[in-house]
RNA sequence: GGCCCUAUCGUCUAACGGUUAGGACGCCGGCUUUUCAAGCCGUUAAUCCGGGUUCGAUUCCCGGUAGGGUCACCA
């Protein structure tokens, strides 16, 4: 039976994480859940400087949304205990020794004895990838015995908790040969690397906070739901066969493999990710789409406008503006002449003419109200006869009180007869 | 600068030696239209350059160029 896939996503919690982030994290899922193996994460906070519990929170907050949910939770500074052993065993071993400095922080530190050689590993994506580890030197692995370093933490972390494959950035492939070199002092086995192009910015550098790159909990809080987050981030850099594009989560582990991830550089695109989240909001039944929007704008939905909502809003925040703008004549309406005509557009007189004959053609029909087609049966002959700019705007500027709305007919049968009627009189009144 | 990685429309990408180089986002145009959207239709647009290999290169090889990464007692 083959060994267990594990994968792992091993953050540092020094910062707010981006999309290039979480995109190395939704990969290791991916291919851990495809492999039916598992995805683990360990937050990297031997800096314990620039480690912050906030960052960590977000981190796992992160995650949670996405639904990127580890099998396994570690923080590096738990497994001090190993790092120490190991740490000695080096020592002791002579593939490390305790170093004195003439200059930087500390008067010791503990190098690794670099045995001058040639690394060559097998990267899944990129294939073979030959270093020569001469000009590495002998690489500083630990601030002391309790303080080890990135390289060497990790390489420990990684063998004791399982991990076969290394799926994370491009920006690590210079920092393998001296992780091999750790495992083959240590005994281990060498994992395999799968080392994922970079997400650059809109100004084609590596995405990062101080060049204005948004945190991933950014875009949740701008009304971007996760589906379309998760769907966004597995296509940039990797492709299934096919032209498809729009994919849930499980979609997307049926059809994901390493083979098919990208070696070039991609670039972070909002517009296009705004175009996944319209798409993945107007794929959700009414009843998810209305609860959405209600958690994100914490405000009451009228489930008749769903509908409405979903074909305009891209974002959960357009949405919930949409509710105040667009949608805001559900609450009531205050109608100024200068909307009424257009800007003058249209005469006064003649606006309250129509407005006035328009009362008299609903005056007559039934209630319970017609359908939005309905409506536009009874007054499109009128409106066409009339002019339908003269008529229809008027209309629509008075049952809305909004310069943008939906069409009169839809605004009618949400309102209802009596209250339309109420607000044109109203309305014609005020010319 | 040394070492390493990469290179198809503006962007994300398809093609695994033979295609009119396909799709999507965006842009632009049209239709629809009372507004704003949405929707539908359409247009524009790419193989970095130079050598090979081959009957035939986007595809394989070499070189150049460009971009990126990395050279910490950060991860």
């Amino acid at each position: 039976m083959p060994q267990k896939v594990v994968t792992r996503f091993a953050p540092s919690p020094t910062g707010l994480l981006h999309g290039g982030n979480y995109r190395t994290a939704v990969f290791a899922y991916l291919f851990a859940r495809k492999m039916q193996g598992e995805f683990i994460v360990r937050i990297e906070d031997t800096d314990k400087e620039r480690s912050k519990p906030e960052y960590e929170d977000n981190i796992h907050e992160t995650l949670s949304w996405l639904a990127l949910l580890p099998e396994r939770n570690y923080r590096q500074s738990g497994n001090a205990v190993r790092h120490r052993e190991q740490l000695e065993q080096l020592i002791k071993s002579g593939a490390a020794f305790v170093s004195q400095e003439t200059e930087g922080e500390r008067k010791e530190v503990i190098r690794f004895k670099n045995p001058k050689t040639t690394i060559t590993f097998t990267d899944a994506i990129r294939g073979e990838i030959t270093f020569n580890t001469s000009d590495l030197g002998d690489f500083v692995i630990a601030r002391s015995l309790d303080e080890p370093v990135f390289h060497f933490a990790v390489v420990v972390d990684d063998y004791d908790e399982g991990v076969t494959h290394v799926i994370r950035g491009e920006d690590h492939i210079s920092n393998t040969p001296r992780q091999i070199l750790i495992q083959q002092a240590l005994g281990y086995e060498t994992p395999i690397y799968a080392h994922l192009p970079l997400v650059l910015g809109p100004d084609r550098a590596k995405l990062s906070k101080r060049r204005g790159a948004k945190a991933l909990t950014q875009y949740r809080n701008e009304g971007y739901v996760a589906e379309a987050m998760i769907n966004y981030l597995a296509l940039l850099g990797w492709h299934p066969e096919g032209n498809k594009e729009l994919f849930t989560m499980d979609e997307l582990v049926g059809e994901f493999t390493l083979e098919r991830i990208q070696k070039g550089a991609g670039i972070f695109d909002e517009e296009k990710l705004r175009w996944f989240n319209h798409e993945h909001l107007k794929r959700m039944t009414d009843d998810a789409y209305a609860s959405r929007v209600r958690d994100f704008a914490k405000k009451d939905i009228d489930p008749r406008i769903v509908p409405l909502l979903k074909e305009r809003a891209a974002t959960l925040q357009e949405a919930a503006d949409m509710l105040d703008t667009e949608f805001g004549f559900l609450q009531g309406v205050s109608c100024e002449p200068a909307l009424l005509t257009n800007k003058g557009k249209i005469a006064p007189a003649v606006a309250s003419k129509h407005l006035n004959a328009l009362a008299e053609l609903l005056h007559d029909t039934p209630n319970e109200g017609l359908t939005s087609q309905g409506y536009k049966d009874l007054i499109w002959p009128y409106a066409t006869a009339e002019g339908r700019g003269d008529v229809l705007w008027p209309l629509r500027t008075a049952l809305s009180g909004r310069e943008r709305s939906p069409d009169p007919f839809t605004i009618l049968t949400l309102v209802g007869k009596d209250e339309a009627l109420a607000r044109i009189a109203r309305a014609a009144q005020s010319l």
